[in-house]
DNA sequence: CTATAAACGAGACGGTACGTCGCGTCTTCAT
DNA sequence: ATGAAGACGCGACGTACCGTCTCGTTTATAG
């Protein structure tokens, strides 16, 4: 099935290091100060081992996310039994996540690796935000499913990126406002 | 009060240049590849000049689409009478901004810059996106105000934002059923 | 007496793709550009085959021109009897050697090979310039042997090489003074 | 005359410290392991500086050699009244030049230097090598000029060059024979 | 009417990162 | 054991921009 090949295969320690790497300088200092120097630095690897297997940092990026070797907390939602506030919580965090004490804000970051690349923005909304948020959301909003369900979901991350991005704040209040808005107000 | 000083004053030709040299490469080239010399070779202005006024060049750009010298047409919903429908339309063409026919997504270079650029940033959620849908959407929304108005356009502005990271192709129709979502069912 | 081996012994096809793949490439672009990568990728063969038989591509080169692969039609004197003008025509043909028409001086790459591979230098002088010149300088100069014959041997090829560095353009009049100067006056 | 430009002038010290570095990394390591990136860092200097005003590695070191930032002293001749002698003696300091103790011949590098860069080859056989010569040189031919005196410096210095390439030792006496050959028997 | 000084076009400067090439070593698989 | 293939850490290549800093010129005020 796999074409033969003779030579060396793929060093799995270079390919772990690359990503620590990474995710370790993509949390310290966010996207833009990312380099692929700096990675391959840090990682002790020769720049052209990051260039054989990945076309651009930010692909590299995205793999490291993916292997939850970046943002593993976030992945999961809470559960009090109130699917709402949960939501609202879980949304939050997301809207609060931080690096450093002096990073910049986490999810603006990786909102410009989103940007900046179709690999990590293409796995951004289905793989990495909008996936914890499904089952319970399903629950809140009374059993929706498809693309009403997907639409719901998008509305509530796109709706925090959006306040992301623009810089003010934002406090769990306002999220449980976004939530009321976008499922409907809670039965009583 | 005002210090006296001799020599003379900024220059409105330059300023101008500058600013439609920012557009048009942005809209051209996207905003990863805007550069400052570029700007400044494209607008045969020298780089101090844009220094001197501007701090980076997100700023720059921030300037340029408050101008309207980009996205002027983008700034007005269509005015069928259906105001859920013109939201749809309206979200679906912000969706869609191309610049070049290769060109990159323009919303997602527009999402690159205010994720870069703090100045870009903090205008584009209320002066630029958001903006323009208010009056209509509180209609649709049977005269909502304050934070669930709010909350209902960054929903949707961010829902289109998402996607457009997503790389997916989204057409008027899942722009209809965000729109519904949000929105709430349509009366009938 | 022969020791015993197990496995496959020295390919000679190898060998030999090599030492092609050198010489051509070297005709082709100079001594700087030629590159063991390079050598391996047109002889079909592994980097790891050349660093096991030759210490640099300065062997590898030195190897070729010795086993005529290179430099063939240069290694023998013209004979029209008056051993004074056929070493003049010699030297002039040294001096224009060229590769392919857009090719650097091939001499100039001869020397910088020399000078950067202790191997290529240490043949360069007696084994590939100066011996085909041996016995008609010898004739030349009246009988001359040991030390005064090497030392105008050295003169005559050293000289064109000097010239040949200046990049200035010697015809064969040039040669013929050269070789006046350094044998003496032709006797009458 | 000169076509007026503005804004800011060469900086002499940074061309100072890029020629100063070039000589002094090519006295201590050669010619080959000469780069553009190590003078940029002894220099103190960005590459870009030394890209804008010389074509390459060679250009530079030509600068720097003419400028008597290097073999200042292999540019005199001794005065000892004899000028067979002092030639010889010439020759032979020629011959030896060394950098550093574990240096290569400098001689070698030097023609290394010639032969891949033509700047650095235009100048180095009349500029720098057979110019201290001349006169001299004309003495011991006995009012040689012309023609035929070039062809005696080509051959002398050419034959150390030969000599050096080819890395056997010669001595002073080696030298003399090299004189006696070239410029005749001394007359008694 | 000067002088002064700021704004301007131009672009040199010390840097950092880019993406590529070649080095010499090492690892895998096939013969 | 050899050989083809090629991954690896490394370091240099030549280029693009960064943000700062001169230059020489132009032009609006202040004296």
């Amino acid at each position: 099935m796999a074409l033969p090949r003779s030579g060396p295969i793929r060093s799995q320690a270079a390919r772990s290091a690359i990503l620590d790497a990474a995710a370790a300088l993509f949390a310290e200092q966010g996207y833009d100060l990312l380099t692929i120097e700096g990675i391959a630095r840090r990682a002790g690897v020769g720049k052209q081992t990051i260039y054989r297997w990945w076309p651009s940092k930010g692909d590299v990026l995205a793999e490291a996310i993916l292997e939850r070797r970046l943002l593993g907390a976030q992945r999961e939602l809470p559960d009090t039994g109130d699917a709402r506030a949960d939501i609202a919580t879980w949304l939050s965090d997301l809207f609060t996540l931080r690096a450093s004490p002096d990073g910049e804000g986490l999810l603006r970051s990786l909102v410009a690796a989103a940007a900046g690349s179709s690999e990590t923005g293409r796995r951004l909304r289905t793989e990495i935000l909008a996936a914890p948020l499904m089952n319970r959301l399903a629950v809140a909003m009374g059993g929706a499913a498809g693309a009403r369900l997907e639409a719901a979901a998008d509305a509530l991350v796109g709706g925090v990126i959006l306040r992301a991005l623009s810089r003010e704040d934002f406090g769990l209040d306002d999220m449980r406002t976004l939530v009321d808005t976008v499922v409907g107000p809670a039965p009583r």
